[in-house]
DNA sequence: CCTTGAGTTGAAGCTCACTTCAACTTGCAG
DNA sequence: CTGCAAGTTGAAGTGAGCTTCAACTCAAGG
């Protein structure tokens, strides 16, 4: 019927709020053209732009970050197959290395976290940071990312 | 040596700075006895406690949530095995589930979002969201949590 | 004793990611 | 043509999670 999304319907096809949007347009996230009464109108394939950042945003990369990725992409055209493929393999190892911070962390939790050591004193983990190591890293070692 | 820390070496242990554990304290989520001088003193078994507010947080959930989680500790006494275990219980199945969001976030990606559909249309997904059902969740469908 | 680094407070400030507001304009259905 | 939902703007507000500041006190080594 129409090809181009008003904010509403953008807001509405995404879930994101048209405060939202106007936001990440602000920070350069997103683009529109304009109607003559100064409207905004979104191409179709804004949907996956903001599909991609909501999906970023809710691991946790900052806003910024996603910008600068989303800047590798053609600035006229309608990104091809080519170039959100290139994006998202980029992308999945950064998933990928946040999922397994979040095992190893479930697993510390369940290993050692769990098992009550820390007050109890009867894990190795606890005695070689907390009574061996007096630089030693003991609960800090769990936080480490990379 | 000494068996109560002080804020710094709590901080030193944790990795959390001392702004960030007073704020833990006004929170509630901590909590520490005084000096005569009114200085802060810790538990051991506090570094615990701080690790687990780390990890949580790490993975999304507010402060204020762990807190009340924090709460069902018992108040008098340094927590026991068990107390931790049935704490950590809970946490894990959270942790899990967050996993296996990120995971499904991740195939998403690779799957759908990698493969240049929602512009190139060629993708069941896409189709059926953006064409086929006018109330349609689309790219809507990836956020969903639970 | 003295110095110095560590600790104390409440209040204010900061970043991120938005939302809300007020005052106004557009666009479409009837 | 009219009415009204939906859109526009910049500025200010929100809430989470801390950090910084100023002005001060404490604790411990030499």
């Amino acid at each position: 019927m129409h090809d181009l999304l008003t904010i509403g319907e953008l807001s509405a096809r995404s879930g994101v709020a048209p405060s939202a949007l106007r936001y990440y347009e602000r920070l350069g996230l997103i683009s529109s053209t304009r109607t003559g009464g100064n409207q905004r109108r979104y191409e179709r394939s804004m949907l996956r732009r903001v599909a991609f950042i909501r999906v970023s945003a809710q691991v946790g990369v900052p806003l910024e970050e996603i910008g600068a990725a989303l800047a590798d992409l053609p600035a006229g055209r309608t990104p091809t197959r080519t170039d959100w493929t290139r994006l998202s393999r980029a992308w999945r190892s950064r998933l990928d290395e946040q999922i397994a911070l979040m095992e190893r962390l479930r697993d510390r939790l369940d290993g050692c976290i769990g098992c009550g050591c820390l007050s109890l004193k009867t894990c190795g983990l606890y005695n070689h940071g907390d009574e061996l190591a007096e630089q030693g890293p003991g609960p800090v070692r769990l936080m480490r990312r990379g």
